[in-house]
DNA sequence: ACTTGCCCTCGAGCATACTCGAGGGTTTAG
DNA sequence: CTAAACCCTCGAGTATGCTCGAGGGCAAGT
């Protein structure tokens, strides 16, 4: 049993347009095409499908799936670049993950702050700050059209 | 004490290309000019600018940032707005986050292969697979320059 | 006054990753 | 044999987020 592209579509989630271009990218050397020029998918093409959205969703830039892709067609004899290659990206998604953990936290702050009782209270004390700093140093007030009703 | 927009860019890692963009882009309408006009940052601006690099890091769109900005500018009417806008942007954090997991599962797996001691002998089986099953399928076999030696 | 090193705007250019339309061939059901 | 629904390529267009150069003003030291 082989895929057509709409096929792949539908189960990788990825548009006709973007295979296609992927293809153009050199992103599936691996598909085959039938006489009529039509490319045909198999499981194992599905397979390696998934291993590219995997590292395009965790950030990988289309030039890097390429290589990584180029190493796979090689076989046995790059396993050690591919080796290389996915630990270096497994440390950015690690990295990717630190931060996301860390912003996701500042964000949980200010949500604490608007979801607190006394939320007006905060925000007013907060912007009165930022509005007297401006003040204290001669500059202009930016903060001129907000409300402060705490 | 102010800053310059270079004393900013180094304090925060944006470029001045950067901070003059996210001004043009309505990012910065917190940022008072001099007579000359030049910008004079204050550490309140800092303090929001932190913000919107949390923000932006966590994957949000430039035009959102500005709605969120907006939103603070106006003052304590727009708390509900705010909170309702770091909510949403919150569950989707929470969903790259679980994407990011994932993904890392699958390309610890791939690393756990390509670091075993018998890598060759499953990387060979697995493109054995593959070229059975083109073959099977009658489909040219794509992987004819791999190398299999196991 | 002049040089150096900032600052400004405006608009063009670039990188990345798609997205799509035009023009044209293929396959299949009636 | 024809219409509908696929498939193809090629090249242009779009969205996003910067990045940069040209042209020019400002501020401080010599």
């Amino acid at each position: 049993m082989t895929y057509s592209i709409k096929q792949v579509s539908q189960k990788t989630g990825l548009s006709i347009y973007t295979l296609r271009f992927y293809d153009k990218e050199g992103l599936l050397p691996f598909v085959v095409r039938n006489r009529s020029g039509y490319r045909e998918f198999t499981d194992g093409d599905l397979l390696l499908i998934k291993t590219i959205c995997c590292l395009k969703d965790t950030g990988m830039k289309i030039s890097d799936i390429r290589t990584y892709i180029a190493a796979v067609m090689r076989g046995t004899p790059s396993i050690e670049e591919r080796r290389t290659l996915l630990q270096k990206h497994r440390e950015y998604i690690v990295r990717q993950q630190r931060l996301l953990a860390q912003n996701l936290a500042q964000i949980d702050d200010k949500l604490a702050i608007y979801s607190s009782p006394d939320s007006r209270r905060k925000v007013a004390l907060d912007l009165t700050a930022a509005i007297q700093e401006k003040q204290s140093l001669n500059l202009a007030n930016t903060f001129e059209n907000a409300v402060l009703d705490a």
